[in-house]
Order: C-alpha cells, then structure tokens, then sequence
DNA sequence: CCCAGTTATGGTACCGGTTCCACACTGAAT
DNA sequence: ATTCAGTGTGGAACCGGTACCATAACTGGG
C-alpha cells in the first residue's frame, strides 16, 4: 500500500501538499495538481480512513441502534439509512439492543472509542445517562420516535396520535360499531400516543368501556392473546384496531382459527405499514408510517449535525396515511 | 480523554509498560500491574481503536455485504451476525447490494480503506476480480451460498437439493398427484439446487413435464405471476413447490383469489423458513433452513480467520428441515 | 521603493497507540 | 567468576494522515 509519503516522493513535493490537494484546503498549482494526480494513479494511492481518523477525528462511519434488526419495521428502516449514508460516503454500524438498556449502554461505550461520528437511536429505552459520554464528546446523535427524557434532542416520529384517530374513524365510516384497542407497552410513547388517540376518539360513545383496552408487547404473540382476552370479555366487538401491526396480524389469526370471517365480521386495523400487512389474507388495513422516509430523514439530519452545518434539535412528524383493505372491509 | 501516555504518567512507568498490560503481551511485575489498574481507573482511561486500527492494523470490524437488508431473510442472517460477532468484541456494518455487482465492488473498495477486518458475502454476484483486492491485502472473506468462481474459499450453505427432495416427497406423501415447481433466477446457485432436487426427485414420473417448471426472481410477485402461468398451463396441478418462501406466499396469494382452496385442493411449499410463513393463512409449509446457525456459523468461521487459527476452506452444508403445516394438509 | 496581500510550497509536531531493541537485574548452571 | 536464560522496564521509531507555521516569489497600491 502506497502511503502520502511514496506519493509525495514521486510527484516531487511534499506530503502537505498532497495533502491539500486531497482535501482541497489551500493553495495547489495546477501543473502540480497534475503531477499529483499522475503519481497518484501510478501508485493507486487511496488514503488511508483510520489515519484519518486519527489524525483529524472523522470515520464517516455511524452506528444505528435498534432493538431488533430482523424485526420488520426496523430493516425496514435500515435501508433506509444504509442508503442515504452510502451516498454521503458513510458506513453503518447496526446493533441489536433488543430494547434492554444494558446492552444499548455497552455499544455505546464500545463504539465511541471507535471515533464513531454520529449515533442513530431507534430504541425505546435512551436515558440521559447514556448520553451523557456522547455530549462529553459531543458526539452527535438523532432518535427515532422519542429522544431521551428530559433532553432536547432531534427527533423524527410520525403522526401516532392522529394515525390512531384515522384508525378509528375509517372502522366506524365502514360501519363497525363497538371498537376494542390492542396496545403496545407503555413505556413507549409510540404505544402511549396511539392509546391515547383511540381512547379520545371512542370515549363519546356509549359502548365505551376501559376494558375495552388490552396490553401487549408489539409482538404476533401478544396480538394473539389480547385479541383472545378482548372476544371472550366482550363477544360483541365488531373491530379491534392494534397498536401495531404485528399485533394486528396476531389478532387476524386468532379471529380466523375461531371461524370468525374478519372484514365481513370483525374489522381489524394495524398500524405501522410493514410489507407483510400486504401478505396478510385478508390484507390487512393498516395506518402506515412512511418508514422509509423516516429513516432517510433521521440519517440526514445527522449527517448534517455531523458536518456541522448548524441545524436546531427539533421534532419532525411526519404524516401518517390510511391504507384500507380488506381486513376492514364491510359487506352490507 | 485520557491517552496511554497520561496514563504511563501518572502510573509512573513508560508507555510500552502500559501497553504491555493492556495487551497481555510481555512481563509485568504484579506491583506495577496493580498501579497501571488504578491509574486507569482514575483517568476513566480507554484505548482508542483508532489509533490501534493505525498502528496494529485491527480495527474489531467486520462488514457484511449483503443484497438488501429489508429482505426477511437478510435480516434474520444479520441478527445471528451480528450477536455472535458482538460476542467476540466485533463490531459489523452492513451494505446494500441490490445484487449489483457495482454497488458490491464500490463497498470493498471502500472498505478495504477503512481497515475492516473481514468480509462476509451473502451476495450473489462475487466475481474473482472482486476478490482479488481482497486477496492482495490478505483480508479475510467468508461466503454464504456459493463463493466466487473458480476459486476455494470457506462457504456455508444448507443442503439445497436434498431440501428440495423432501419437498416433493412430502408433497406426495401428502397424497398430492402432480406438483409444479417456481424457481429461482437460475444464476443463483440455490435456486439452481433446488430446481435440480425437483427435477430428480419428479422425472420418474408420468405426468413430468418441463413445462411444470416457471421461473421467477425470489420475489413475492414473480411467486404470483409464475403461479398464474402454471395454473393457466395445468389447470390440473394439485401442488406448487416454490424455491424460495416469499414466491410460495406469491402462489398464495393467487390461488385464494382464484376461490381455490389451499391445502385441500392445492398444496403449497416453500423453501427458507423465514418468520412470515407463520402468518399466511393457511400458514405455508416450508423447509426451513437453519438461517440463523448458518449465519452464526458462518460469523465464527470469519473470526477464526481473522485471529489466524488457521481453518482449512471448505465448504459446510447444514441441515434443513421440513416444517410441515397447513398449506399442504389435505383432508381426505 | 517599501509593505502588504496572494499564491505556492515545505517542514514538522501531533493524533494515540504498537513493537522492536537496548539495558538492568536476578538466580542458577558451568 | 563467567555465562546465560528469564524477568522487568524504558526509549523511540513507526503507522499514515492533518494542520499549523515558516518561507519565498510575485503581484500591486501608496
């Protein structure tokens, strides 16, 4: 591997020459520039990213923490930030916290002495604690969904409470009459949030009631279960609305193996707007985030900070839409 | 940020001293060790990997190439690559290909760069000429599926054909009577595989024909467009064997908009095991490969090369098995 | 004619580690 | 007493860049 001094040597100048012209920071004749580019070529000179590093504390490279990689929303998401990195000339770095706090304030430790340039956080449980190392070395980092407690920070989230409140209207105007809410953990303000809009949304009615509410953890299984809880306390639900939709597809599944025809029937309506809702029978109607968009908007927010162009922490909603299928479809 | 130097200085003892300890490589008197430990401590001292990467060219990252994160099965393989290379101190990044042999040949260039250690390609698309850069700087690269041609190298994958075989055997067992098949782009060497175990396994019989065989590209619409040919050109299969999950979900999706009844009229298997086959409904039998030992497997196998315990290439094959389900039970 | 500003380039300390070599001391074998 | 292996430590070059500072030649304005 050639190195600036071999490059230096043979174009007849020194390294900080070759230097400048590199990064394009001062003066450089134009007969040298040449002469450079030459020895460059001759020597498939590529400089070196971890002197670089070193030297001037830049790796474009960023780490993107996340609860679960092989979860659907989430690799979703990944590509998009891959993709939006790659073309700013960034590398990513994933890790897998599996939403548990230990493990997220580990990658954390590990990765900034690695001179990481910027974090991406898409897990719920970001203290102020863990980013306490990264203002220390003001580290940049953006969240996804919410930032952590008590601290500015930029954060892009869709519109939840609204989504929700769409959720419900749309089953009503399809003709459902008594809704049932599954929700996520509350610990995540996603969850919090879609609650919330359902309960705004439903309180007026007479049919309302708080056990029309169950827990679950945004997982099929959990789905599965609350869906089984909510029909056996009220048989008379005609449409459950899940706080995501993972949920939503366990909900689909257990109305099916009951004989119960969903969309005739029973209406279901997830959230999130993963692929799979798509592979669903009957598909499922779900409020869907612009996932990818997200991504690409967090990643270039931080690129941004990253490169110092000075932009101010801010919440970014973006719009959720309505994709109505079959799962909420009505034949009268 | 506390360097070796302050630390040396404040234990009292020279720089090499330091390092020494830090990598368990040469004497150090147990007294020393103990006031090296309690210097660290108290300067919160932490090694840059950076300037490691620089001076002993390890920089504990490895980057996995893959076609496209989003992808199930991509997913799942990551989640099982990156836990295990966490485990070993490793870090990874991840990189797009959209199996384009550009994108692919742009990340090495890239990251040779950066000093990543190793490479794990679970692409398709690796040329010789792509690894030869590997090669010249003798960086370590593992492979799922197939290696490049003409050339050894350490690949896993799971038996293709023989999966592919059970298939069809479980297919007739389960009392179906003339099985098509979808495969894969046939540069793919597993798509190539698994058509040949469907060929093998259905030539003896009186109803083969090649024009039971419909090509498509992995996806879930070339799963529909190719189940729609079939059943046009047989109106009288009674079973679809397709060589990848996402296009068996594809014929799914078909056969229940034609009215026909999977599973008791039409079987349906896939092949891969990713998570999704549990949400179809009927939920599609499929033979699972072991994704997330091959790519734990295939992670440990990179990591042995790079710590130099020398591991002979070969080639590993695991296990499938068939996980039998709904889509192909046929009530009698 | 002098001084200041622009253009062009070189020298070198520095980033924070690793590693090789030199040196000193100990105790046992020759 | 001499040699030698093992133990323990320090000095300094080196990895491959960046960036600051010095130097010098060449303008043009006062």
């Amino acid at each position: 591997m050639a190195t600036i001094r071999d490059v230096a040597k043979l174009a007849g100048v020194s390294v900080s020459t070759i230097s400048r012209y590199l990064n394009k920071s001062g003066y450089v004749n134009s007969e040298t520039e040449q002469n450079i580019k030459a020895a460059i070529d001759k020597l498939k000179y590529e400089p070196s990213v971890v002197a670089r590093g070193l030297a001037g504390k830049q790796t474009n490279t960023i780490a993107l923490i996340l609860p679960d990689i092989s979860n659907l929303f989430f690799s979703d998401l990944a590509r998009a930030v891959e993709d939006v990195a790659s073309t700013y000339g960034y590398t990513v770095i994933f890790c897998n916290t599996d939403d548990q706090g230990g493990k997220e304030r580990n990658y954390i430790e590990v990765l900034k002495k690695k001179y990481i340039d910027g974090f991406i956080f898409a897990s719920n449980t970001l203290t102020h604690e863990d980013t306490e190392a990264l203002h220390k070395r003001s580290i940049p980092y953006v969240c996804l969904d919410r930032g952590p407690s008590d601290e500015l920070s930029s954060v892009v989230r869709s519109k939840n409470l609204e989504g929700a409140k769409m959720a419900v209207l749309h089953l009503l105007e399809m003709g459902y009459t008594k809704i049932a809410h599954i929700h996520g953990p509350q610990h995540s303000i996603t969850a919090k949030d879609r609650l919330a809009g359902y309960e705004e949304s439903v309180r007026g009615f007479a049919w309302y009631s708080p056990t029309l509410m169950e827990a679950g953890d945004f997982r099929m299984a959990s789905g599965m279960k609350a869906a089984e809880e909510l029909l056996r306390r009220h048989p008379d639900i005609d449409a459950i609305f899940a706080g995501n939709d993972l949920m939503a597809i366990g909900a689909l599944k257990v109305l099916h193996r009951m004989g119960i025809k969903v969309g005739e029937q029973v209406g279901v309506c997830g959230f999130d707007g993963i692929q799979t809702t798509e592979i669903t029978e009957p598909e499922l109607t779900t409020i869907a985030q612009p996932i990818y968009d997200m991504g690409a908007l967090i990643t270039r927010i931080l690129i941004k900070k990253i490169e110092g162009s000075l932009v101010e922490d801010q919440i970014y909603e973006l719009d959720v839409s309505l994709m109505a299928r079959a799962s909420t479809y009505r034949r009268r």
